[in-house]
DNA sequence: CGGCTGTTTCCTGATT
DNA sequence: TAATCAGGAAACAGCC
């Protein structure tokens, strides 16, 4: 997998509407500051309450709390995710916590620039950061006064041409696309039956649609919905209809499945 | 608030 | 017989 630079932010950093949508000002920070402060009072979502990795600190998170605290931080702040390069944050917390804000820059775009600054805050604040809606309230504040949150302006293919192997995708293709590109979340669920032409093959259905459930908050999903969504897609020409039982091809209007584009 | 998009849910009937 | 496919129809959620 081929990891691309974001060289071309890093001299100018500046916060697309596209990316981080509730910055259009300081204030509107502070709103989604406020959001943290209703979670906090009993309504966190599965991603923060239901793991410990709240409670240790950076340095120790396994690799698998990197990934839950990305996506965290994706539900939290509206980051987004399609902007955060998966291969780049494969990595132990230890890892993590060695990351310069360059590098963080150059494996999230400008995302990166938030993301150091919320671990650094983590670092800084540790458990109290989940606990302190006040104090994390008036950080993220602060932040959003320096600078470089003041302006806007990157155009929202700057963003989305770094788009790799996404943990958060908000649509189903692209969720599907996803999860075919990273062996270490399919777990056979989905496989490649011709990696040129973009024909896949479902082999776990239930699976995948227990997965896209999950993703969704819907327990209720099966495979006989989530089909019905994939059939729709023929339409726009997403995916193209391939006569075999569990079987797609991905379409002219589907991105960022092939290869070499990559 | 209305319109639009992208599902989600349900359904009937056909196919494997 | 169960699983899957093919779509129509309507409901629903989120976004602009």
């Amino acid at each position: 997998m081929v990891c691309q630079t974001l060289g071309q932010h890093l001299s100018n950093p500046r916060w697309p509407e596209t990316i981080y949508k509730p910055v259009a000002s300081v204030g509107q920070l502070s709103i989604k500051a406020e959001g943290i402060k209703s979670a906090s009072n009993g309504a966190w979502n599965t991603t923060a309450c239901d793991s410990y990795w709240t409670s240790v600190h950076p340095e120790y998170w396994t690799k698998r709390h990197v990934w839950e605290w990305l996506q965290f931080c994706c539900d939290q702040y509206k980051l987004d995710a399609n902007c955060i390069s998966f291969c780049h944050f494969n990595i132990s917390g230890l890892q993590l916590c060695g990351m310069t804000q360059e590098e963080f820059m150059e494996a999230a775009g400008v995302c990166g620039e938030y993301l150091y600054f919320i671990l650094q805050s983590i670092r800084s604040q540790g458990y109290s950061f989940f606990n302190d809606p006040d104090e994390t309230k008036a950080t993220l504040k602060d932040y959003a006064d320096s600078s470089c949150l003041k302006t806007s302006g990157i155009k929202s293919q700057d963003c989305h041409s770094h788009s790799r192997t996404s943990l958060q995708s908000s649509h189903l293709w692209e969720f599907v696309r996803d999860l075919l590109l990273s062996p270490e979340e399919n777990c056979g669920i989905l496989e490649w039956e011709d990696r040129e032409q973009g024909i896949f093959r479902v082999v776990k259905s239930e699976a995948l649609a227990k997965m896209w459930g999950q993703r969704k908050k819907n327990d209720r999903m099966t495979y006989e919905k989530l089909s019905r969504a994939l059939r729709y897609y023929y339409k726009t020409g997403i995916l193209e209809r391939v006569d075999r039982r569990l079987v797609y091809k991905f379409g002219k209007n589907a991105h960022g499945w092939q290869e070499d584009k990559l």
